[in-house]
DNA sequence: CTGAAAGCGCTTACAG
DNA sequence: CTGAAAGCGCTTACAG
């Protein structure tokens, strides 16, 4: 980790090499790069003394020199479309670190939310430019045609933040279901009798799961809970205002609402103002990925996914499946679950009498 | 650009290489390769006849092979410490694309702003892996005795979003001082006479320069215009929120605020709806950079800084200067100024009667 | 100004 | 299971 990988100006730092370690592990390259790649057909004996070297010179292949010797660089693109900067930040971070780890190079194509011709236009264009594995974030990791056509092609696939058992394609993300569950039953808990629920883009499936999950929590909670007000969002800001307005609008009684994910909580926050409410005192509101936090007054309560790992993660899914293909064993579908957390923060309290 | 780089599963794609071209423009590899290298010590007329070949090849040099044959990857970090999410976004993937463009390695840092201990020390540490060039944003780009450590170590330095003159590094960014002017004397020009100004980040350079705009603005405004509030903010949305309600319970009146950035905006228009202003009806509300579009309510007039653009111009600076250190000429202080653009959107209206 | 040759650090058939 | 050898595509002294 501390080694200085490049040359500085002026100094020139010796670095070992394959050639370093065989010699000091009495055996010929060959063995030591057979160690380090398949990592089979060496004694275990031979093995265990180069890894040792390995160890003790502080060794690490040379990614240009392995890249040229095997043709074959790893490229990893990452496609998204979702509005907001901080839930994409947190995946390329994790993308980026999970890439240099892998010595892999990360692709990275934006394109707007909603026009799907657009994104497949840019999956494509990203793909014609050479790549071995693709990161789909939600919603299009759920476009199914489009991961076909991408795994026809021999490319790695791998969805983000899309939870959902899926055989198709590997997936890492939170349990949406869960998670949702226990907001509102945290809601409930408070002592919220008369709840208002933003339900999110009805096209993406942790939008449904997390529905599902409220749903549940509410049906749990029985007839000490109201009947609930849903109104119909679609994950962006614009929508949570509409959202919002209609349910403040019903002249239902309301002490909280839930909203599908941060940027719409926030929305709702705003619209509650604009009413002269008062948030928490007169209406909790709670949201969902916890992307806003310290962007908005008061401090949102809301599901922390670690989406910086997940976007690691991925990644390194992506890796050992393309060295699979390239090894001919076939790919591996892996579903992985990250845990996520609810964060109590300023926008929730006890209902007002 | 369309080419496939990567040998797909299956497919063995075959590329031009140095060979190839040497042949088909009827010289040696050796000369190829200075012609695409130093661009020195070679004949016109060969030249020509090379890059010719390279053209009709769709040439493009093989990355890994050229890192080991020069031992000398490029690698360039990027340090950021400022709490909005979109601009880093921006200016991610402008880095980003800079560094495919110029097959460098980007390595990404995140610190907390205002701890500057952590940010050294997160600094060094990118530095200890191994650095040819290092990107540091605002406000990290103001600590000269950061740039000067880094330099010193022969690792170039660009600063990003800090405009101004500077010569011991180089930067780029946009004119802060005629943006802000230009936004106060829109504000002016509406017919505003009673405006509040939310400073930024006393330490900030971008601060200084905003607050310096505004006020050649309002001094060229003469008498038409009211003696402005002042109230101190640091950039971040909790401190925009203190500023306005510094200045929205003055007492004086205030038919509109410019904060110094959007984020501090984005708090000016939570505490004018708090205080049941209406905006931009009751009071107009602008910010500054950009990277809340879509995300508050009404959308906000602002100054548009190109920040993706800014980020690929710091890597190819770097990249340049690199370059020459490597070469032993001595690298050069440029100071790039990016154009601007105030754009208006649903905050600003003119002043009630 | 130009070419032949060595070398960068690794991987992978090919023999054994 | 292991080693010697060839080769990946490029750059750069070294001669000329």
């Amino acid at each position: 980790m501390g080694e200085n990988k490049v040359k500085r100006a002026g100094k020139a730092d010796a670095f070992a090499t394959i050639y370093d370690i065989a010699r000091r592990a009495g055996v010929s390259k060959s063995t030591v790069s057979r160690v380090l790649t398949h990592n089979k057909s060496v004694d275990p004996a031979t093995r265990e003394r180069v890894l040792k070297a390995v160890k003790e010179l502080r060794y690490s292949p040379n990614t240009a020199a392995r890249n040229l010797s095997t043709r074959s660089e790893t490229r990893i693109g990452l496609v998204y479309s979702n509005p907001s900067a901080t839930y994409f930040t947190e995946l390329l971070f994790g993308a980026l670190e999970g890439s240099s780890r892998n010595s892999a190079h990360l692709m990275v194509e934006r394109c707007q939310a909603g026009d799907m011709d657009v994104a497949y236009e840019r999956v494509r264009s990203l793909v014609a430019g050479g790549l071995n594995g693709m990161i789909l974030a939600t919603p299009l990791s759920e476009e199914v045609t489009l991961i076909k056509e991408l795994q026809d092609q021999g490319i790695s696939v791998v969805g983000v933040a899309t939870s959902g058992t899926r055989t198709d394609v590997s997936c890492v993300g939170i349990d949406n279901y869960t998670a949702a569950y226990e907001m509102m039953t945290y809601l409930i808990r408070l002592g919220h009798e008369h709840i208002g629920f933003v339900k999110g883009h009805p096209g993406v499936l942790s939008s449904k799961l997390r529905f599902q999950g409220i749903k549940a929590a509410l049906k749990n909670a029985g007839d000490s809970v109201a009947r609930p007000l849903f109104a119909q969002g679609y994950n962006d800001y614009r929508s949570g205002l509409n959202a919002a307005d209609e349910i403040l609008s019903s002249g239902t009684k309301v002490t909280a609402i839930f909203a599908n994910n941060d940027d719409m909580a926030s929305a709702v926050m705003s619209m509650a103002h604009r009413k002269g409410l008062n948030v928490p005192r007169d209406i909790s509101v709670v949201g969902f990925d916890d992307t806003i936090a310290g962007t908005v007054w008061p401090e949102l309560t809301t599901v922390r996914q670690p989406i910086a790992e997940i976007g690691g993660l991925a990644v390194d899914i992506l890796v050992e499946n393309i060295r699979r293909i390239r090894a001919g064993t076939p790919p591996l579908v892996k579903n992985h679950l990250i845990a996520h957390k609810l964060v109590i923060r300023e926008s929730t309290a006890l209902p007002r009498l």
